[in-house]
DNA sequence: GCATTGTATTGGAGCGCTCCAATGGTTTAT
DNA sequence: ATAAACCATTGGAGCGCTCCAATACAATGC
């Protein structure tokens, strides 16, 4: 049971634990015949460096530690292969811990990275407020990705929410929709910012009197009462724009059994660009994140911030990007006017 | 920079070392008074304990070490969601690595875990080969997920994946189906057993002489190749089988693109039941994993691998479930002997 | 009053490693 | 030949904590 330590491998040896440990590290200012030796003792025992008192003897864990809201939306998938990509060619470890939709558990979380003192923590996607990110930003560099950018002292890499959702709109309007109704995204960081670019622009296009926002959430699952609630409206929309894809999704299943078709009595936009909304029967018209760029540059943002002194926080704003795919499409003839199809 | 230490604290509540750590572990033996200027010092100094040197200390780390073979694949995350919340309730961290569905990455994951001393290791649809995962299992206590029970000396929790499979080819051959293609799940550990039990059940069901079975993977893109290239047959099948979930909704997408009709032209299986198959407008059917007991279970294993000494390897083989949606139903008349549709 | 039990507190060793300063041995310059 | 410079190697202190044995002190019994 009891692991061998280096002291064991030094005295099979025969040479001092010091020696090991610089073979350990591949010192170049080692003898081969030594190095040799050490390296024949080590695997003989079976010998694995305890990377604990590695890191606590040299005092750095180089590791960054990775809090996701939710590990089932694939949108958080690719934002850490970005992220562990970036990190493994600086020769950072990634560790991982799931925030399960849940401020509290986040905040679990976070202080589990900050008694392992990680180096620096990316908050993808979490709803921790500006307080909770001060107290950690206090501790370690700490970045966060996918969120709103409006956070006070921390570094950010996010979309542009703000004018993700007005190419949405604009699409919406451009194909002829007016009542065109925003499902929100509750608690999630990125509501705020994809509402008020819903608001904007519908009032750019004339439509502010026509805004409409219904509070959903960021599952699928969110999305079934509030799709009941449109239908069931005198003159339901004609177009949806939906915080995300798993929520569009989620609209798609529930106005399929009222028998709505999509685009045909009314249009669908996610956001995203997750892989569910290319699936072919989906072909959901989504707004882009580039998930794979916002995870590498969180990494890059957190190195900088290691290593560089502290100044202004840094915001990276990357561009949004309309797809379009089938959900969309002009609004039936007449639909403006009419009661609710069906 | 300098975060206090414990000793930092000690001197400000003017008590020793010691007993700092006792109020740090909630010890009952410690007088209130002692008890609350020890609190009152840590906070005024935003002490944290370093979890590092704690490990080290107690040579425990209360932690096991999940290994995930695609962080993007919807399976995972809900296995990964039972072993947290099974771990959680029993006092120990999960560590999340990526195996980024390459063995040589997974085998550096599993390397990263034993450095860390973790405690038990999940290896969650990892594709190791026995001679790795006894190298894992001599030096942690080791349970494998959702892979092939077959292997040597390791615990497993599995579904049966054979019986799963049968069940599938089972339902489309009662639906009247007789050229049943599986679209093999590759290096993917369930991969033999799945092919295994379409095997079987299509000699079962007298379709021995039309086992047919295409080499794929188990991601979407997998798909594509495979079913241009059973399109492009004299008899193209009536029905396939698919690895996975995942697999299948690629399939779904060329077909689509070919302008076949499923389940009219070709009735389609998929496996895992992941929330895809469920999204209504791929309305799939497939083969349910019990995922978050799956994830319970094999910490359970662990941890009772952990207190009771070495013995037999546990197997714990769960069962599959069929779940009927949309994509299967009887052949097209005549089809049996038709050329290709298109 | 003194031994006895009990409770609160402390000093110190030790966890497995790194890293620095010191050592001894060899080579080169003078 | 001797000093200087260089190289591989080593001893030891220290990282921040836990835990045990030892202590100090108060309370209890007779």
């Amino acid at each position: 049971m009891n692991r061998p330590t280096m002291e064991d491998v030094a005295e099979r040896a025969k040479v001092s634990r010091a020696l090991v440990s610089l073979v350990m590290n591949d010192s170049p200012q080692v003898s081969d015949e030594k190095r040799r030796s050490v390296v024949r003792a080590a695997r003989e025992l079976g010998y694995r460096p305890n990377l604990i008192a590695r890191i606590l003897a040299q005092q750095r864990t180089h590791t960054i530690g990775v809090l996701v809201d939710d590990l089932r939306n694939p949108f958080f998938g690719e934002v850490v292969d970005g992220i562990e990509a970036e990190a493994a060619e600086h020769g950072f470890r990634v560790l991982i811990l799931n925030g399960h939709r849940d401020a509290r558990r986040e905040m679990e979380a976070v202080e589990t990275f900050l008694q392992l003192r990680v180096e620096g923590t990316a908050l993808v996607g979490t709803r921790l407020d500006d307080s909770d990110t001060a107290r950690v930003g206090m501790n370690a560099p700490c970045v966060m990705v996918a969120s709103n950018p409006a956070h006070a002292g921390v570094d950010t890499v996010s979309t542009d929410d703000r004018q993700g959702a007005e190419l949405a709109v604009e699409h919406l309007a451009g194909l002829g929709h007016t009542r065109i109704v925003h499902m929100d995204g509750g608690a999630n960081v990125s509501a705020a910012k994809r509402r008020a670019g819903y608001e904007s622009a519908m009032r750019a296009a004339g439509l502010g009197h026509l805004i409409d926002i219904r509070p959903a959430g960021d599952g699928e699952a969110d999305a079934l009462a509030v799709i009941d609630g449109l239908l069931a409206d005198d003159e339901p929309p004609t177009a949806i724009f939906a915080f995300n894809d798993l929520l569009a999704a989620g609209a798609l299943n529930r106005l399929a059994d009222a028998g709505m078709a999509v685009p045909g009595d009314v249009s669908l936009v996610g956001f995203d660009n997750t892989f569910i909304s290319a699936l072919r029967h989906l072909s959901l018209t989504t707004v882009n994140q580039p998930k794979l760029a916002m995870g590498r540059l969180a990494v890059a943002t957190l190195l900088q911030r290691l290593s560089d002194g502290s100044s202004e926080p840094i915001r990276h704003t990357l561009q949004p990007e309309l797809v379009v795919r089938s959900t969309t499409g002009p609004p039936r003839e007449g639909a403006i006017l009419s009661a609710r199809p069906r």
